[in-house]
DNA sequence: ATCAATCAGGACTGCGCTGGTCCTGATACT
DNA sequence: AGTATCAGGACCAGCGCAGTCCTGATTGAT
């Protein structure tokens, strides 16, 4: 439930990427070294560039480049870059979806509070803080029984 | 973005109404009193009991009734209810689909804190904060359409 | 004891959305 | 001028969800 969609997942990945070093880097180089289709990842910068969260060069030489560090971004911003605003409903004002039958439909600015606390949670959880929490258990101090523990899987 | 399933929205709404008085309510009675079709409310209703919301009695007279108050039903419970586990990323432990190139991944683990702040935020609201807050000036009205109107079905 | 009402738990189908690819054009460096 | 790169679409396939329906189990009423 309440999954988010994949391209959004790789753009947190592009963006954590995107923080090494300070040069433009282009659109195959960055697919190449996270292991997802150039095509894709093309996709997704270009909806980062489109919401402000990466700068873009033009022209032979150009790339993209982290507009903000990952310490300013907030998962929030990136969710709302990739897939829109966020709202749970299909109730919710801005959807044009659904609730065709807002007579009866009591449910009306129900999700509201809830839409509002995801917001400010979302909004309290930097990049930088996925980066951290994203290296592997290895090298983590032990965090008794959390995550998933096998890569079997 | 983190659009939740039509059904979950549903069974805000059936617990709310289940809300009122204490006797058994069947479920083409609950359809016909929110303007939902009746084989959707008693999918949503099946769900809910599977999971525990609400009680049910078989047989003649039979129907269903709220396990708890609506006071002690955070809405992440009904979430998990009817769309399984709150899991944001499709890396998530749990999640059979995607990540097949989990050596390359870099994002393992990556979205446990984000889900676990919305974890947070959503044990915190009630289905009563939400009846409240769903129930705007206008629309508080003493719940008209319920009549006899179909005993026939 | 029989009947009728109701829930339980599936299978099944159509539609919409998402993921993913590709194409054409605009821009800027060499 | 030429080439590398981004911009912004159109386009298609696969999948999940919404919604319906069917069969069986349970239980109160007659």
């Amino acid at each position: 439930m309440l999954r988010l969609s994949k391209l959004t997942d790789y753009a947190v990945v592009v963006l954590v990427r995107l923080d090494s070093g300070n040069e433009v880097q282009t659109s195959p180089r960055i697919a190449a070294s996270i292991g997802i289709p150039e095509p894709t990842v093309a996709k997704v910068l270009k909806s980062l560039s489109a919401s402000g969260l990466v700068t873009s060069q033009r022209g032979a030489r150009g790339g993209y480049r982290l507009a903000r560090a990952l310490e300013d971004i907030p998962v929030g911003d990136v969710i709302c870059a990739m897939d829109g605003p966020i709202a749970l409903a299909s109730c919710v004002e801005g959807s044009v979806t659904g609730c065709d039958s807002s007579a009866l439909c009591p449910v009306r600015g129900r999700w509201d509070p809830v839409n509002d606390a995801i917001q400010r949670a979302l909004s309290g959880i930097t990049l930088a803080d996925m980066r951290e929490a994203s290296i592997p258990a290895m090298f983590r101090v032990p965090q008794p029984a959390l995550g998933p523990a096998d890569a079997s899987r």
